[in-house]
DNA sequence: TTATAATTTCAGAAATTACTGAAATTACTG
DNA sequence: CAGTAATTTCAGTAATTTCTGAAATTATAA
C-alpha cells in the first residue's frame, strides 16, 4: 500500500467502520481510497494501492456503484474507466441514506404491515401487535421527515442544525409573546 | 419456535435486519422477542421460544445489555433472571443512537483529528487534508445536533419531525415580513 | 457447610462471508 | 474482421464470525 500514512490510517479505519456496519472491509477501503483522491482512479490504480486482486476490486466496485456512491468516468485516448465519489460530502450522506432506506427499512415497514394485517386480534396478540405499531408509526415519522430534510436546500438544514434545542422555541406556539424573552 | 406467525415474521426479520447492521443474527432474534413480548422472559424460555443453544442465549443477552438495550428484573420466589426491553420505543432509538456514536462515530472523529494533526501540509496531502476535514465537520454537526435532539422533549421532536419541509419558513429569517404569505 | 440451580466461559466445530486466480466475456483498436 | 486490453464471473479456498456442548464459575437454598 503505497499512501501517506494519514490516508493510511484513514483507509485502514473506514475498512474496520465498514465490516461493523455491514459493509465489507475491503469496499470500505475502495470508498475511502477514492474519497481522499483527488484525480479519478482505476481499478489496476486501486489494487496497487489496497494490495487486494484485481477481482476483488472490480467486485468491490460494483458494490459501491450499486449504492450510487461512485462515478466512473473515461479519460481522453484511455479505456479504461476511472472511479470518483461525489465531491460533496453531503451528497455521500443523502446517498447513504437513501439507499439504506430503501434496502432495508422499506422493506421492514412491509413486514411489519403485513404482521399487523394478518396478525391475531385476540388478547393473546394485543401486545406484540401494539409494539409493532409503535415502531411502525416511529419509521414512519422518520423517514418521512428525512425525505422531507433531503429537499431542503443544504444551507437551510445547516442552519436548522446549529440551532440545536433552540428550535424548541420556534416549533411551540406561546399563546401570547413573552415581554421578557430569555 | 413456538410463537405467533406475525411475531415470528417479526422475530426472523428482525435477525436478518441485524446482520445487515453490523448485529448478529441471534442477538436480534433475541431482541426482537423481548421487544414483542410484555411479560420478562427469562434465558431458558428465550432459548426454547428460538432454538438456540442456551450458552447462545447468554452471550446473546450479554451484548444486548453492553448496548444498554435489555433491563433485567427478579420475579419474587425466582432465582432466574428476567429480560425486558424498554416500554417506549423512543428510549430504544436514542440508546441505540447513543451506543453506536460512542462505539463508531467518537473513535472515528479522534482518527480524524489525529490525520489532521499529523498530515503533511505539501499539496501533495492538501486534498485529503480538505477531504478529511469535511467529514469531521459534517460529523460534529450532525452527532452534536442528535444530542441537543436527544435533549427535548418527545413532544417538540415529533412536532417538529411533522412539521418536515415546513421547518425552513421557522428557520429563514425574512427582512420584512411578506405581505401575502405562500 | 454441602447441594443444586443458574449462568458464564471457552475451545473447537459449523456456518457464513470474503477473497483469489483462472477462465470467460466484453469493449476497444487498427 | 482479428487481436488485444479491460473487466467480470465464478468455483474453490481462506478468513472470519457464529454457535455449541462441556466444564467452570457464581449464586442461592437447605
Amino acid at each position: 500500500m503505497k499512501t501517506t500514512p494519514d490516508k493510511q490510517a484513514f483507509i485502514l479505519h473506514l475498512g474496520e467502520m465498514g465490516s461493523r456496519w455491514g459493509i465489507n472491509r475491503t469496499v470500505g477501503q475502495i470508498y475511502a481510497l477514492l474519497y481522499v483522491s483527488q484525480a479519478p482512479l482505476n481499478a489496476e490504480q486501486i489494487t496497487e494501492a489496497l494490495g487486494l486482486s484485481r477481482s476483488n476490486v472490480s467486485m468491490g466496485l460494483k458494490e459501491l456503484q450499486s449504492w450510487r456512491l461512485t462515478r466512473v468516468q473515461h479519460l481522453p485516448g484511455d479505456r479504461r474507466e476511472y472511479f470518483t465519489a461525489p465531491d460533496d460530502i453531503w451528497d455521500i450522506l443523502q446517498i447513504l441514506v437513501e439507499e439504506r432506506r430503501k434496502r432495508e427499512i422499506d422493506p421492514t415497514m412491509s413486514m411489519l404491515r403485513t404482521a399487523l394485517m394478518d396478525g391475531g386480534t385476540d388478547d393473546q396478540s394485543a401486545y406484540a401487535q401494539q409494539r409493532m405499531q409503535d415502531m411502525l408509526d416511529l419509521m414512519e415519522l422518520v423517514t418521512g421527515w428525512l425525505n422531507e430534510l433531503a429537499e431542503l436546500d443544504r444551507k437551510t438544514v445547516i442552519k436548522l442544525m446549529k440551532l440545536g434545542r433552540g428550535v424548541k422555541k420556534l416549533v411551540t406556539p406561546t399563546r401570547s409573546r413573552p415581554r421578557h424573552p430569555t
